[in-house]
DNA sequence: ATGAAGCGGAGCATATCCCTCCGCTTTCGC
DNA sequence: GCGAAAGCGGAGGGATATGCTCCGCTTCAT
C-alpha cells in the first residue's frame, strides 16, 4: 500500500549487484558515521563497503544523497523491526525494552548526528512516524507502571544514541554489540525500577 | 614526595603562559580524541586550544608525545580525585558512584581510545593505580551489597567510557555532561538495584 | 629595563579527498 | 547459453587538509 513511498528510499533495483552494493555502501556509512561523530569520507566509505570509488558515484552522485539515503534507511528500518518487536511484545514494558535493543542494532544514532548536517525538509514523515512510535511505547510502559510519569520520550532517545555509537574503534563488532546490548539492559533496569520522585 | 614523579608528566614550566598554554592544549586534545574517537590532527589540537602550531610543536615535538601527555594527565587526575572522592564518602556504593562521576569529568575514556595506537610501556604504575583504585570501590561496594558479584570492574570501566563521550558533537557542552551524569546515574541505578542472579 | 623564554603563523612538502571517465565484468531476458 | 544493457572498478588530476620548520615579534620574570 505504500510500496511506491517506500521505493524514494530503496529504489527498485533490477540487478542483483546493484542491491547488493547498495545496501553494502548504507551499513559501511552507517558504521563510519557511529564510528567519528560526523561525516564519513566518500573514500572511506567506498573502502568499507569494498566497492569501487565509481560504485558509490553512481549510486549517490552528490554528498547530500548519500546521507539522506542513510537517515531514510535507517529511520524505516527502526520504525518497521519496531513495530514488529512491539507486537510481539507482551507488556508496554517489554516492548519498550525491545524497541530499544532494535534501535541499537538499526543505528539510529546516526539521524541525530548527521541531521545538523542536513539542510533537508524531506523526511518529516518519517520522522513523525518514528516519534509516534517511540510516544506510543512510552505511554504503554507509563501505564503498565515500569517506568515513571517523569521518564520521557528523550530520555530513550538519548540513550539509544549513546548506546549505538562503538565503545573502541579497533573492537571486534561483536563485541562491540554484545557490550552495548547488556548496557543498554542495565541502564532500562536503571530506568524501570526507579522509586517515583528520584532526583 | 612523589613530586619528581609527577614531574615526569607536568614539567614544571617557569613561565606562566607555557604553562597554560600545555593545559589548554591537553584540554583540547581530550576534548578531540573523545568527539572523533580517535586521534585528532595536530592543527586540530591547537586551534581548539586557541593557540599557534608553533606552540603545540615546542610543548609536544612529536606525535606520541602529545597522546602520552593526555593519557598521563588524565590517569593521574582520575586517580586524585577518585581517591579525595572516595574518602568524602560514607558508604562503598557511593565512593563508586563518585568515582564514575569524576571519571566522567576528567575524561578517562581516552585512556582506552589512545591505548592502541600507543605502544609504550611507560605507565605501568599509573594504570595499575588506577586498577587498584577501581578494584578497591569495587570490593567497597560489594561488601556494602549495593552491587552483586557479578559485576566487575570491567562493566565500570566499560561504562565510564560509554558515558564520557559526547552525545552529538555540535551540543553545548555543559548540556553535554549533564546528560551524561544523569543517564550514568541511571546506570549505575540498574547495577545497584539488580535482583541476583539476573542475566 | 632587559634578556631569555615563549608565541604565532607563514610556508612548503606530503597525504588525503573529491570527482570524472572509460575499458572491463556481471546480470538477466531471451 | 548469448548478447546487449546495466553496472563495476579504479587510475588520475585538481583541490584541500595535514605535518612540520623556521624566524621575527611578544610576554614574562627578575
Amino acid at each position: 500500500m505504500l510500496r511506491f513511498m517506500a521505493s524514494v528510499n530503496a529504489p527498485d533495483l533490477k540487478r542483483a549487484d546493484a542491491r547488493r552494493n547498495r545496501r553494502r555502501l548504507l551499513d559501511a556509512a552507517i558504521e563510519l558515521v557511529l564510528e567519528a561523530g560526523a561525516e564519513p569520507s566518500r573514500d572511506a566509505v567506498a573502502k568499507r563497503a569494498g566497492v569501487g570509488i565509481g560504485t558509490l558515484y553512481r549510486h549517490f552522485p552528490d554528498r547530500e544523497g548519500l546521507l539522506r539515503a542513510v537517515v531514510l534507511d535507517v529511520l524505516d528500518r527502526t520504525i518497521e523491526q519496531g513495530e514488529s518487536a512491539c507486537e510481539e511484545s507482551r507488556s508496554g514494558g517489554e516492548a519498550l525494552r525491545r524497541y530499544a535493543h532494535v534501535a541499537i542494532d538499526t543505528g539510529l544514532g546516526v539521524v541525530s548526528i548527521l541531521r545538523p548536517l542536513l539542510d533537508t525538509p524531506s523526511w518529516p514523515d518519517r520522522q513523525a512516524a518514528a516519534r509516534q512510535l517511540l510516544d506510543r511505547l512510552i505511554g504503554a510502559a507509563r501505564s503498565d507502571g515500569t517506568i515513571d510519569a517523569d521518564v520521557t520520550a528523550t530520555d530513550i532517545a538519548l540513550a539509544t544514541i549513546r548506546f549505538c555509537r562503538p565503545l573502541v574503534i579497533g573492537l571486534d563488532p561483536a563485541a562491540e554489540r554484545a557490550t552495548a546490548h547488556r548496557q543498554l539492559d542495565v541502564y532500562l533496569d536503571g530506568l524501570m525500577s526507579r522509586p517515583s520522585g528520584t532526583p
